[in-house]
DNA sequence: CGTGTCATTGAACCGTATCAACTTTAGTGG
DNA sequence: CCACTAAAGTTGATACGGTTCAATGACACG
């Protein structure tokens, strides 16, 4: 039976019924997870691996002074830490935003099925370096990007994102982020994310409310971002 | 016979003697490139592995308005593009800082030598897990750290890593990056960041000059940036 | 020995943080 | 179902870190 998981890795692939079958049979015990709960902690020894098949979570660290960075969001379909298991310890945590339901793989399981499913370790490879196209993406932003540009590419990616596997309808997306989990993606203050916001929304671009983005002018949205979805890495290279 | 990048792997895995054997004659041809040359760009189908033997090497982006921004440095022992085979084209483009001597692998040969000697795809995940690691701390960094941090922290993960690969003597690196590059990597403009580099020199903690890095005092360096260098992932796990 | 690149310094300006108050929304238990 | 409380969002005033613009100095290279 098909799940996020499945739907995600197999548009990356193609996949025999074998290959299917084993992926759905790998993922098929998974567990609520009530929000705001760590899969797992900077420092820990890495476990299984986890793939979120409903919900939100973040990856994250937090400095000395207490601030939090958050590195990365994963949606439905999106696992972690393919192969974090070759390290000593996690160099990040991993957190719910809303109640998710979570399916581990173990190690030795992962291990097995990378090994004799050739099209499951293609399709999962591809997943992990669109992850890293997505980081570069953020160092990028940060860099280079002021807040508003900033925070209207975040925006696009966690559209685009959100479109493709099938969250938006007309331009709407149900988004569970609060204004302080963007900010401390963005690496700016929340007051100050609320004013860039209002300006987006003054501006027409778009309206966050309530657990809902709504994108009233793509056009302006992708401009001031400087939008290239090219390192989102939907163009699969062809055999 | 060893050269920089069997060196930085044989660390990564335990080898058996085919696998060094291996390794080694996949990177016998190496050819010179002279400095400030593309090895490949943004846009341009994925090719070859490149493992740089010699020299020194940075990913980057441009944005639409010109500027740019540095994602990574590569220093000898260093590869790229590990699995980027599996990608329509590349998200970045990657340029040689100094005269440099760089081996390619064909993706043939790479997955032949993947598949068929195990310790090295280990070794590559892992080293691939490292520069996660370090995207994810760069992230960080950006967001959260103020500029002299920053500058700190980058300083603290340049030197490990040069160090690692026997560049530095007595606490002296031969450091070939200028200001412009360094203030491309860490997301500001050159003007500041020599007046950064001037807080630190007056502070004795350290001073970049002339090619060369010299860190003068490495408690207070590591103080300032708040260097964890868990994310470099240099203890691995025992078997 | 010129010429271009990199480094350095000063002055003015602006984007974002900080601090503080207040409003709204969501969650919880009586 | 309402009352209370905590969390999230909003707005204003002020401070400061970092940019911008501009000019000069120091090397390195052809």
């Amino acid at each position: 039976m098909a799940n996020r998981f499945t739907d995600k890795l197999s548009a990356l692939a193609s996949f025999s019924a074998e290959d299917f079958a084993a992926l759905t049979e790998a993922t098929a015990y998974a567990r609520p997870v009530s929000a705001k709960t760590d899969l797992i902690r900077e420092g820990d020894r890495p476990g299984p691996v986890f793939v979120i098949l409903e919900g939100w979570a973040y990856r994250y660290k937090i400095l000395r002074d207490g601030t939090r960075q958050i590195l990365a969001f994963l949606m439905p379909g999106d696992s972690c830490d393919l192969h974090a298991g070759l390290l000593a310890e996690m160099d990040h945590s991993i957190q719910t935003i809303v109640p998710s339901v979570v399916a581990t793989i173990e190690r030795a399981e992962m291990d097995a099925l990378l090994d004799e499913h050739p099209a499951i370790a293609r399709a999962m490879y591809v997943a992990q370096l669109v992850d890293e196209g997505t980081m570069r993406a953020w160092i990028t932003s940060m860099g280079r990007r002021t807040s508003i540009q900033r925070a209207a590419h975040l925006m696009c990616e966690l559209y685009v994102r959100a479109t493709s596997i099938g969250l938006s309808l007309d331009g709407v997306v149900r988004f569970p982020l609060s204004q302080l989990l963007l900010a401390d993606a963005l690496g700016m203050t929340p007051v100050h994310l609320n004013r860039v916001l209002k300006e987006l929304r003054e501006r027409g671009v778009m309206t966050l409310s309530r657990g809902s983005l709504s994108i009233t002018d793509a056009n302006q949205l992708l401009s001031i971002a400087g939008f290239d979805e090219n390192y989102l890495h939907r163009r699969l290279r062809s055999a």
